[in-house]
DNA sequence: ATCTATCCATACGCTTCCGTATGGTACACA
DNA sequence: TGTGTACCATACGGAAGCGTATGGATAGAT
């Protein structure tokens, strides 16, 4: 019972892929949490209609379920496997630090999905991110001689330091940093870090 | 038109006042963020139906500045008022970071306005209470004898901390520290921010 | 030139939420 | 014992989102 369609002029055709809807719903993630993540919003900033959603994806779930996995790849490694080059653990952390400083994408999902623990797929997904993460800060504090116990608190506080920067920054109205700035940041939280207690 | 109504058994009625309504409010907004303060669902969770909320607001914003209020009034001072008592920077500080750690829920709600600064009004309190926040901070690095420059920068640091350990402990599941392990950590931090560079 | 697989638009029913209208109930107080 | 004020329930219309059904449109193979 479809009366008349398709009469209308259209512009070019979009033509998308998952990868697409994908890539944009983490965006909106980063931008606004997981709950902005609206199949029909998300249509309309890829100038389509749900219609193509509904071709790639079966539902809603299908797509947040897709983006957390290509969050997942993509991150997990990408930030420890360029840090894991650097052989002096204080360099590693420096380093560290400025990656957290510059790349805030990747850590906004990070942050947006750690209000959505409720979810029992980010829950499992976030888990897992979260246990790689703090075994390699672990690791690093101990390579600076830091005592367990000590290590283990400067772990946390290295990834309540990391999380948090992105909401400071916004509650600042501070958009980027120069990259003199940002090395002089980055230095000083690595040097607070690694001191020994 | 209303057809039948009333007649219905009710369990013994509720009376509810303003008050009731922005303190579930800015508990909800601590848990899912400012989009999940919805009125229906608010007045399902206070047991009563969305009759009561409108005879108390003329509408949702209306809640949602009197919720940001509330919170302002609340907050801005409360913690800063008992750390002022104190004299000696460096226990103000350890003081400030066991406050921090403790009571989570004010700070879920800073946490949750950051995300959503594009709102005009969150942004315009958001903005005085980081102000004075940051005022307070720097002033309290700089009675440590730091660096204007270096001042700056660690106040930036403690805020990140203070917004991200929330996240950080929602991320890795943490639901409450032992007060001892919430003192060492307030003191670790402490020593931290407070290390000479 | 036609056919087919791929991708998209439109329309529809359902649910949740907003805001309004209107009527009902309890308690104070006279 | 009635009556008013304060508080709440129900019903309704509209907007926005989800998921389904179905009918185009387009590119590449043949």
């Amino acid at each position: 019972m479809v009366s008349e369609m398709g009469k209308k002029f259209r512009g070019r055709r979009q033509r998308l892929n998952r990868e697409a809807w994908i890539d944009t719903a983490l965006k909106v993630m980063a931008e606004t949490g997981i709950g902005a993540v609206a199949v029909e919003p998300l249509a309309e900033r890829l100038g389509v209609t749900k219609g193509s959603f509904y071709w790639h994806f079966s539902n809603r779930d299908a797509l947040i379920h897709a983006a957390l996995s290509t969050w997942e790849e993509r991150g997990t490694g990408e930030i420890i496997r360029t840090v894991s080059g650097i052989d002096d653990p204080h360099a590693q952390l420096v380093a560290l630090a400025e990656e957290a400083i510059d790349d805030p994408a990747d850590l906004s999902v990070e942050f947006a999905l750690s209000r959505a623990r409720e979810n029992p797929t980010v829950k499992k997904v976030l888990d897992r991110v979260v246990q790689r993460r703090m075994s390699f800060l672990l690791q690093l504090f101990r390579r600076l001689g830091l005592p367990l116990v000590v290590a283990r608190r400067r772990a946390v506080i290295a990834y309540s330091l990391v999380l948090g920067q992105e909401a400071a920054f916004r509650a600042l109205g501070i958009q980027a940093l120069s990259s003199r700035r940002r090395r002089a940041l980055a230095v000083e939280v690595a040097s607070m870090l690694a001191s020994q207690p």
